[in-house]
DNA sequence: GTCTATACTTAGATAGAC
DNA sequence: GTCTATCTAAGTATAGAC
């Protein structure tokens, strides 16, 4: 606890700011020299706290992990809330929610860096795969195929959905710090129009 | 025309064999001595045709314009179906039609391996850009507002649908050599959900 | 816990012979 | 047009002082 600049502890800082700079220009891109630059110490103390400049990236993917847990939603009170409720209100629920927007803005660099480096690194595509993919299937499959079999919508296409949807969901990762980059709003309506695909039953 | 082993001469296999790995592995991973190897050549042999390793790619670029623009549907042509035609059969035309399978497949290599590598290298943004987000919104945009305009078919949030046509088409690219490769008939159950949210007029 | 100094490796690129 | 040999720069990582 001696020489804390700052709020954070080393170990954090360096976590921030590699999340940080591995989302806006890929984790190759980032030399260890520029993370301590930014942190403010020398290059050679991170590998006081991390053994490798990878394990700094695997420290980012086990804190998503950790936090994501918390904030998922109940798949079975889900359920049990697509028997009374209206089809569009649990389907809303279905969604994650942050209440901290550090936390929120950190979590989603390191979704980025994963974004931007899965191919060829078998650790980012595992760690893509289970935060987006199964994530959104885990969920909304189930979800949606009970709301069929309640008749209260329409049957569709679920497994073309969720690719679509899961697709959309990564791209905006991936290109959100590009020349793509797009507002929430702009995310939002696209999100609008997939859930437009969900139509109700008439009764 | 001395020493061509194979059916390509030197400058051309450097770039089919280039665009073959960089869409595998990424351009980053892949050094001009494996380029080299796997063509059969010395790695200095590589600056004989090329001014750098940069300049490959921006070959490949180049490359996938000049084809791209070969194949490209007319507009103007379209609109002019747009008033006969039923909606869907104009939309259908509206893709692009590659005759050539061994060309398709390089083209396609470029275009992974621009996704791959956009963030951060503007030449590579600016090739997406053109070539996937610019396409797509430059022929169907038009096309969908005439239907529309027309009363063929109903009114619908177009720049959203165009953003998630987008995205779908991008992450397909992006994806198509990672864990979540898929084939092409789950790809187009995909677009053809995305197209259902088009619906004609009942007259 | 943080520093200075430096070792080691890899990869892009060049010079010049053949 | 292709080769051998080599240069140079950059980046990860380590040794050891303070």
């Amino acid at each position: 606890m001696a020489k804390q600049k700052g709020k954070f502890p080393t170990k954090e800082k360096i976590m921030r700011v590699a999340a940080k700079m591995f989302s806006e220009r890929g984790y190759d891109k980032v030399t260890t020299r520029e993370i301590a630059k930014v942190v403010g110490i020398n290059s050679a103390s991170i590998y006081y706290y991390f053994p490798s400049k990878e394990d700094i990236l695997k420290s980012l993917y086990r804190f998503y992990n950790e936090e994501l847990r918390k904030v998922c939603p109940d798949l079975n009170e889900l359920l049990r809330l697509a028997e009374t409720d209206l089809p569009y209100e649990v389907l809303m629920k279905s969604e994650f929610h942050y209440n901290d927007k550090d936390m929120r803005e950190m979590l989603d660099q390191i979704l980025v860096t994963a974004a931007l480096r899965f191919c060829g690194d078998p650790e980012s595509e595992r760690f893509l795969r289970e935060n987006i993919f199964d994530n959104i299937a885990n969920i909304l499959r189930p979800l949606l195929l009970r709301l069929i079999e309640l008749k209260k919508i329409k049957s569709f296409d679920v497994d073309s959905f969720i690719k679509v949807m899961s697709y959309y969901c990564y791209s905006a990762a991936a290109l959100n710090n590009s020349d793509f980059k797009q507002d929430i709003p702009e995310y939002q309506a696209g999100m609008a129009l997939l859930f437009s695909i969900i139509t109700p039953t008439d009764n």
